[in-house]
DNA sequence: CCCGGCTACTAAACCGGTATAGCGTGACCT
DNA sequence: AGGTCACGCTATACCGGTTTAGTAGCCGGG
């Protein structure tokens, strides 16, 4: 039964051609009568040939699969919800593609610069995204020298030289601080991400800015590792403080989960002793107790557009920037009113 | 600068010697004098020579990647907490090995079958990782087909024709009901995973014996999809029957942090009231409060085995099934002693 | 009628490795 | 001294595609 794979030759010996008219038919080039281009492609279904990727990525030098590194430490990877589901959009763009994706997860700065390297050197990709940004990235430079064509995930600096797939997430926060700024909060604490990876600065300023449009004074600022233990270490930290935070803005669901822990351990009640704002939606935040209050964005769909930025880049050599809908609040059971001492209220007001 | 990549061509020419010699060279192959062999290995440092993979390829045909199918609906696939953590253990394998791991994500059965096929017509792996094992799973004959090697996560049926990297959840699960028995439960529910899939099974007729050998009567079982929403339901069915539990074992942590989250939405205490263990000891399990009593397995390790396994088996034809340490209990807050009715237990001593 | 140019196609080089057949040399054996 | 064999190496076919150069045949124009 099963023989060995039809190759090109095979094709062209069935259907009376040479082999190079039958890549010539295969890739709509020109040059193939129309009778011939219609024998030479029934023969080949009929032979059920597949091309080798093999033979193919050597003779034209691309792989067609792309590359995701991903940065993590092994003990916090399972903790961050954003991959799994952005990788579940790219793949349901590169699967109709014939396309593959090579995962890299890789613990530190080092050995994420040699993934790229290695993955460009080998050929294995065609192109990488670029997720976790960071300000001076050591990767622009190293994707530039590669050739490597990149798609940005996040808003980068105007400077760096790829497309980017962007979603406004400053919306978000902002809207989170105005919905806590409405039920008369006044002292709103953030706890922050990484402040060098940009989204977790720009998360942060834009709390800034939506504290001073709210009319309160800049809120507390703990920057963490987006890890579920520094959430919880930060919220610690907080609610220690002489005069502790009436709200705490998460800057992702893990933290805000452990923040919620914290909090009840203490004894006190949410949303009634204090709120909680999540960030990013995960399918968990909705279950918790009391149920988060968090700022949604659609991962799978920023792993399709993504996907297919990726492909029109590599194709064509351009590619356009997206901009993807805003982060959105969704306004669950974890915020409320503050409790009733008011007094900073009253001395800002 | 960036000049072309030298090819084995370029080495042989520099050294003098002929391109075939510079492969056996690299490949330690018999038929090489060890000075000409220092002196090919030199130049091609010098010349900072790496072979082409797609060339390699070409003429070995094997890819020098193991590829990953995931089967998960999108919606689903951020809650599980199990495959960052194992990829990062595989990826930690396989970096040293110089060789990629590649992703596939598929929503459905039929999708699953069709991305094997792929992986395997394109040789783009060389091998695959079995997860999800489910009963008469189609795949088995497939890969069988395709002789594409393969090694299993969990323990397969005798039948199965794989390797497989098991890990002994069994004993995790009969701890943690043995730990709620001795606490003075004898109300004792299990909300199960998928019972399709094998580890679902076990797990549940681990529970289910477990119960008999703490002399018990068996308890009630929910069958689930292993998602946080069936995880909320099921406790709620639970917590609504005449005689509710006084604990729940969960088969995944997820699933735990929702049940927590119904049972303090409903005014429960955790553990007063209701006793909850959960199952994977991941890391936000530790922060929600009160922190989960969970099993734990290392799925970093267990991805880091399976990757050597599963290289092994390429490399020699065959490979030995490996047991991981069994998964045990880690008792933290979320158990407690039952609430004083003690009615049941009396009934049955 | 001859030439130019287009179309449809073939032949062969090429991508960069691996694998195999063959060849010259020196050591060993009888 | 001649035959055999192992060793170290070269030349070349091969993997399965893509791509380029070249050619046969046909048409139209001058």
């Amino acid at each position: 039964m099963a023989e060995r794979k039809p190759t090109i030759t095979d094709v062209a010996r069935t259907a009376g051609v040479s082999k190079g008219l039958v890549s010539f038919a295969l890739n709509d080039k020109p040059g193939v009568s129309p009778e011939t281009r219609k024998r030479i492609l029934e023969v080949a279904g009929d032979l059920g040939w597949r091309p080798s990727l093999s033979a193919r990525s050597l003779s034209t030098s691309t792989s067609y699969a792309l590359g995701l590194v991903i940065r993590r430490k092994p003990e916090v990877i399972s903790a961050d919800p954003f991959f799994p589901a952005f990788i579940a959009g790219v793949e349901s763009v590169l699967a109709e593609e014939g396309r593959a994706l090579v995962l890299s997860v890789v613990p530190d700065a080092a050995a994420e610069l040699r993934s790229y390297r290695t993955l460009a050197g080998d050929s294995r990709v065609d192109g990488v995204f670029l997720t976790d940004l960071r300000s001076n990235d050591a990767r622009f430079g190293l994707l530039a020298e590669l050739r490597l064509p990149a798609v940005a995930l996040g808003r980068p600096d105007p400077a760096v030289p790829f497309p980017s797939v962007q979603l406004d997430d400053t919306h978000g926060i902002a809207q989170a601080v105005a919905h806590l700024a409405d039920l008369g909060h006044s002292r709103i604490a953030h706890v922050a991400g990484d402040p060098h990876m940009m989204h977790g600065g720009r998360r942060r300023s834009s709390f800034n800015e939506a504290m001073r449009e709210a009319g309160l004074e800049p809120g507390l600022i703990v920057e963490t590792d987006f890890s579920a233990a520094c959430g919880a270490d930060a919220t610690r930290m907080l609610l220690e403080k002489r005069r502790p935070p009436t709200a705490i803005v998460y800057a992702n669901d893990p933290m805000a989960i452990a923040g919620l822990g914290v909090a009840q351990q203490r004894g006190l009640r949410v949303p009634a002793d204090l709120s909680i704002t999540g960030f990013d939606g995960t399918d968990i935040s909705g279950y918790v107790f009391p149920a988060l209050t968090t700022i949604t964005s659609d991962p799978v769909e920023w792993g399709r557009v993504a996907a297919r930025t990726l492909l029109r880049l590599i194709a064509e050599g351009t590619a356009e920037s997206v901009e993807l809908p805003p982060a959105a609040l969704l306004v669950r059971a974890s915020t409320g009113p503050p409790p009733s001492d008011r007094g900073t209220v009253a001395a800002h007001s």
